[in-house]
DNA sequence: CAGTGGTCTAGACCACGTG
DNA sequence: ACGTGGTCTAGACCACTGC
């Protein structure tokens, strides 16, 4: 991380324009030499071993040219060069802004697309990833009924108990990255499928990224809430990690799902998190599992 | 799945020899010709047209040679032409034997090492995965110390509380495909860490694939119990799929886990998949979380 | 029909691990 | 020193989509 331009020993194929390059200025001096590419192999083992006593063992010794383009990419898509669900120029187009070849572009979006960054369309082009879509709808939601293979969304409610704003706890402060008693945004909400409570939902978002976030226009928007966060406030959740626990619910948690306090829940800890692992969201969820189960796959 | 050798459009480059291609007979034989393509083509939408009632939708009307190369790979894997922890052909005299270019053959190992079939090693070559290499151990269990960020497994306890052979009933001929009443091993067994039971499994795994499991042969073996499966059964367990519920144990149940029984446990239900989704075990898990928790990571 | 992503090849060279 | 996987390029052509 922290050297952005990283030497390489490859050599030139001797077409390439004379110009800098914007990836690897390095890159596009070489010639075909024997004596300069053992030069230039000595100053890569030189600049590993200055650095002997890291503690990230991962410090690689040089960054292949796709990771390289690989990051600009991520760069223009946390600066909000293009937005959730536009499209991005075409391969042969960054091909030519980065002065290397298609297939290195190539391999650069195919892991993107692979970490659903971004999605790729055969014959249209290649999309920045969104949560407004129909067909990913839900993609963190891994409640499913016990018959049937998806949640029936069309008789799905939302209810929203609680939004306010408030300070952050050692807990919520330590799960979002923030200072304790920084502002944050606290909001409970409870989900029902087919008329029946099933989760409820306590959530904390940073208070400087999401501003002006009130229960009117989250009410009134139709759709996912990370889809809301998107288009609202320009906040994009990429991944998250969740930690999953068996308890009782609380007198108040358990009326919110109009269950007893001796009926069993999934505990569902939950941080979303942006570009660069950047925490946005923090949530713990209680999923009421009668009639459905939490459904993982395992590679 | 019904068509192996399937019908494609691409040109030769007339550099290929002319012998049977092992992968796609009718490539061999192609010359450029407008014509000869656009009857390919309409040979294409013929195959698919003429299954119009196919309740699967997405029946390829043609498939990428790194596809057939993966399909034959998958064969030869599935056969035990190469046992787990071995090291399969290098790229090269995979790309001879198929009679296609190196990238091919390369894009099609790289599919396989995405889905943990195989794995790469640089410098060294491509292997089989293995349950029984420790870098990957406990790969299906994702449940951690709500400290640390990995199970102890140095103080690890096992503890088999029965292993019989029995008849399967609905649920468990449900789960394992095969008929009820059909011959199955059944174990129940008992996981400690740190001198603490967490973990209750029962297991069921169909009898005529495990002849010959017992007791002493599983307490003997040390490591994974699908390690165990891999040496002593030949059966490699490829993914898996789990459905988690809240649930509070019965009687016996909270005594093998040294709970009352009004201690929510985690329920997983877990089916696991050897080559061509074939299930060959089905896991009913109850884990005590109160002081870990089940660990997920969402994409 | 034009433009996009997808496949395939051939060849050159690099990084890495092992002997 | 050798062989393996890893990177990069250039070029040709195919499949798909939308105008």
């Amino acid at each position: 991380m922290s050297a952005q331009i990283k030497p390489r020993t490859y050599d030139e194929t001797s077409k390439h324009k004379a110009g800098q390059n914007e990836i690897d200025s390095k890159r596009s001096l070489k010639t075909k030499s024997a004596i300069e590419n053992i030069s230039d192999f000595s100053n890569n083992v030189a600049l590993v071993s200055s650095q002997p006593s890291q503690t990230t063992l991962n410090i690689p010794s040089f960054s292949p040219l796709y990771q390289q383009i690989k990051e600009l990419l991520l760069k223009s898509l946390q600066q909000g060069e293009w937005q959730p669900g536009e499209v991005i120029p075409s391969e042969i187009e960054l091909a030519e802004r980065f002065q290397v070849s298609q297939g290195t572009v190539r391999k650069a979006i195919d892991e993107l697309a692979n970490e659903n960054l971004l999605m790729r369309r055969q014959g249209v082009g290649t999309f920045v990833a969104t949560h407004s879509e129909e067909r990913v709808q839900y993609r963190f939601l891994k409640l499913m009924p016990d018959s049937k293979d998806t949640l029936t969304k069309g008789s799905s409610e939302r209810q929203i108990i609680s939004c306010k704003q408030t300070l952050a706890n050692e807990e919520v402060a330590h799960a979002l990255g923030v200072n304790k008693k920084d502002e944050v945004l606290y909001l409970r909400r409870v989900l029902s499928f087919s008329g029946v409570a099933t989760i409820l939902e306590d959530i904390w978002l940073p208070g400087h990224s999401f501003k002006g976030l009130t229960s009117d226009r989250l009410s009134a928007y139709q759709g996912p809430m990370y889809a809301f966060f998107e288009t609202a406030f320009g906040v994009k959740m990429v991944r998250a990690e969740e930690k999953i626990k068996a308890i009782l619910p609380d007198s108040v948690q358990a009326q919110l799902l109009a269950v007893s306090t001796s009926t069993p829940v999934l505990s569902v800890e939950r941080i979303a998190l942006t570009y660069n692992n950047n925490p946005m969201e923090f949530r713990k969820g209680l999923y009421l599992t009668l009639d459905c189960h939490y459904r993982n796959e395992l590679n």
